[in-house]
Parts: C-alpha cells; sequence; structure tokens
DNA sequence: CGGGGGACGTACTGAGGGTACGTACTTCGA
DNA sequence: TCGAAGTACGTACCCTCAGTACGTCCCCCG
C-alpha cells in the first residue's frame, strides 16, 4: 500500500511548506499554524486534536511523534507568539533613548500587538489556565512585566524624589497596560480607542512627574 | 431495593446539611459547595463531575437533575462567589461619602476579597476561559468595573478642570486594581504587599488631584 | 545492499461529559 | 384515603477525545 502521507510530503516539499526556523520538518510547522487558528478560535478545551491534525493534513501519529501531549502543542504555539511580541516591544523600546518616551514606545507596541486575536486569546486567556498559573507567571516575569519592571524603573529614577515602591508600581502599571488592551480589543473603533487608553496613560505619568518635580523643588 | 440516597437524605435532614437560600434541596447546596473547592484547587477543566459527585455523596444522576451542564455548575459557583465579593465591596464603598475616601475603601475590600483563593482562581482566572470572554465580560461589566466606573466618574468630578476619557481612565484603573490582586495574592506577606500597592495607586491619584488643581488654579 | 532510525499511519484503550430510563418518596385533589 | 402526577434521585449506557501500541515506509550510512 502506498502511504497517503508520502504524496502529502511530496507536495508539501514542492510548495515549500516544509522551510521553517529548526523544525525537523514542515509537518511540525503546520501543526503550530492550524493550532494557533483553532487555539485563537474555539480555545484549548474547545479544539480537539482530530481538528488540529485534520487541519493540518496529517494522522494523531503524527503529531505525537513531533510532540508529546496536546499541552506542549499549545506551549509551542504559545512560546512562539510570546516571542513575536517580545520582539516587536524590544524594537520599539530599543529605539528611544528618553525614559518617557521609552514608556510611550513600548505601551504603543503593546498595543499594536494585543490588537491581534491570537496574541489576545492564547496569550492572555488561554494561556494562564492551560499552562498553569506557575508556568504563566514564570514566563510574564520572563517576557512582558519585565519590561515594564524596565520601565518602571527608570521613570522612577527619573521622577526622583518622591519614594515609591517599583515593584508594587510595576504590578500596578502592568495592569493597567494588560487592561487598556483589552479595552482596545472589545472597541468597535480601536484606533481611537488605543489613542484613548495612551493618553489615560499618559496622563497618570504627567501626573506622577508633576508630583516628582514639585517635592524635587 | 432500598436505595442508599434514603438514608443520606435522612442525615443530612438531621444535621442541617439542607437548608441554604432557596436551593430546592441540600444536595443542590452540597454540590455547589465541593464543586467551589474542587474547581479552586484544580481548575475547571482539571475538576471531574466524577469527582464533584463523590465529595457531594450523591451520584451523577442527582447531579443532573439539578444541573443541565458541568458548565451551569460552574456558573452558579462563580456567581455566587461573585455576588459575595459584590455585597462586600459595595458594604465598604458605601460607608464612606468623599469620592477618595470611597475609592481607598472600595480599594481595599477589593484586595481582601480577592485574597480568598477561590474568589482568585475561579472569578478571575477561569470564568473567562469557562464561561467565554462574551459572558465573563457582561457580568464583568454589572460587578467590579461598575464599582470602578462610579468612583472614577466621582473623581473625575471631583478634580474637575482636567479634561479625561473616563471610559478609558476607568478600564486603566480596573486593570491596575486587578492586577494589584494578583501581587497580593502572590506576595509572601499579603499585608505588606496590600499596603504597597495601595500606597502605589494612592500616589497616583495624588498625582492626579495635584494636577486637577495645578490646572484648576 | 541491508539494517537501523526517523517519520509517519492505524487500531485500540480509558476517562469523562452527557443521556435514557427506571425507581423511590412526596404531595395533592377527589 | 387512595391513586396520580411530580420531584428527587440511581444505574447503565453512549460518544467524544486524549493518549498508547504497534506496524509500515523511507532514507541514509556503512
Amino acid at each position: 500500500m502506498t502511504h497517503p502521507a508520502k504524496v502529502l510530503r511530496a507536495a508539501r516539499k514542492a510548495t515549500g511548506t516544509s522551510s521553517g526556523r529548526g523544525y525537523s520538518s514542515g509537518t511540525k510547522r503546520a501543526l503550530v499554524q492550524s493550532a494557533t487558528r483553532l487555539f485563537a478560535d474555539h480555545g484549548y478545551a474547545g479544539t480537539s486534536l482530530d481538528e488540529v491534525v485534520a487541519a493540518s493534513r496529517v494522522t494523531k501519529g503524527a503529531f505525537y511523534h513531533h510532540f508529546p501531549s496536546k499541552l506542549a502543542l499549545f506551549d509551542a504555539v504559545f512560546t512562539e507568539l510570546q516571542e513575536a511580541a517580545i520582539r516587536s516591544i524590544r524594537a520599539a523600546f530599543d529605539a528611544e533613548s528618553d525614559p518617557w518616551e521609552q514608556a510611550r514606545a513600548g505601551l504603543r507596541a503593546y498595543l499594536d500587538v494585543s490588537r491581534e486575536t491570537e496574541y489576545r486569546r492564547i496569550c492572555m486567556q488561554e494561556a494562564p489556565v492551560a499552562l498553569g498559573q506557575e508556568a504563566f507567571a514564570e514566563s510574564e516575569r520572563a517576557a512582558s512585566l519585565g519590561f515594564v519592571n524596565d520601565a518602571v524603573d527608570r521613570l522612577v529614577d527619573d521622577i526622583g524624589e518622591v519614594s515609591v515602591d517599583r515593584e508594587a508600581l510595576a504590578a500596578v502599571f502592568y495592569g493597567a497596560i494588560r487592561s487598556s488592551a483589552e479595552f482596545v480589543a472589545e472597541s468597535s473603533d480601536p484606533d481611537l480607542a488605543s489613542a484613548r487608553v495612551a493618553e489615560s496613560i499618559d496622563v497618570i505619568l504627567t501626573g506622577l512627574r508633576t508630583l516628582g518635580q514639585l517635592v524635587g523643588d
């Protein structure tokens, strides 16, 4: 019997689908791509492996050759989205030198990233439940929360005089930013909403800065 | 054959377990209570109905007599926790009249509520995924977000001059508060952490107030 | 050219949510 | 007070779905 996978593999090779950053085969890439869309549309629990493998034109055997579990597939999808987001935010961050401009740029970049349904649904909504709060918090500290910590550090340094708890303030801002992302996402006019929340955060930052200047004098 | 449920029902009646705010029977109450603990410990997906009914000393048949689905059970648990939280926050809120004191009191009450693992895990973590973002956002607007909207409204009125987007600002603060709750929960010294974030938010509010006074003059 | 490993496919198992249906207890009107 | 309807369960079963066992094909290496 000639296996159907044979012709499929040949087809994928011909169309160039098999290329992709260190993946052993195009199959793995196809699985991650299908899963990204399905997880974003129906959530982790709402997506069956049968659907994933069907969308990827492979079988469960193929899947379990590349991934040890459904959760590992989700983790791969999550990590890929997360890393892309980090790259994007870091680029915006590093393009500025003034801490206040850096904070603005980072916020704008984050709001842009979270306009993508996939990032919001998978990285913000599903991940904490699917991966568990522990693991999620860990990767969060290394990623987005890290940026906020850096930004707040520089901001507080710049303000100088007024004494605040940096860690707590970072947590507060991190939540503010996350929530802004949802606000933008739920809005019917994302561009407008994005500007509105950015301005709100701006007012807060200005207030802090003003406070610092008053105390400094 | 004498059904085992017969003696169980009698036992529950004797120990007074069957009492409880409008529930048709003690069984329903027992199910909700067991589910609250199990969902809080292992999450929605991580809890099987078999575990719930076993912990409640009933069978699946009994369960499906009272609830149409596993999700309906979760919804009942969620609603109960949510309503308790609202009552608690509203009490703290209504005890103050000055908008700034009201905001502080509300924040403290919220931080207290979210110190309970059950509230955090079920109402903040699991609910958006289990119930779906749509339904969750709806009940959120009616509950916690409602308080924040009111508080921000009064605060902005009090500030007066400086023009800000109330809705956007409320979203920002709501996120800040949610994130504070997590910060407190993850901390090894919740009392201290609670004070730290409360102070951070205080500083932000003071900054806004100062800004308003400067513009007002 | 043969044999070993990588990349699959197929068939099955077990757990778990949900359903069908039967049975005991309660209530209520005649 | 006696049946009849409704309530509150219990039992047995079905179906979906994650995960496993095992076989096959193909490529590469000696």
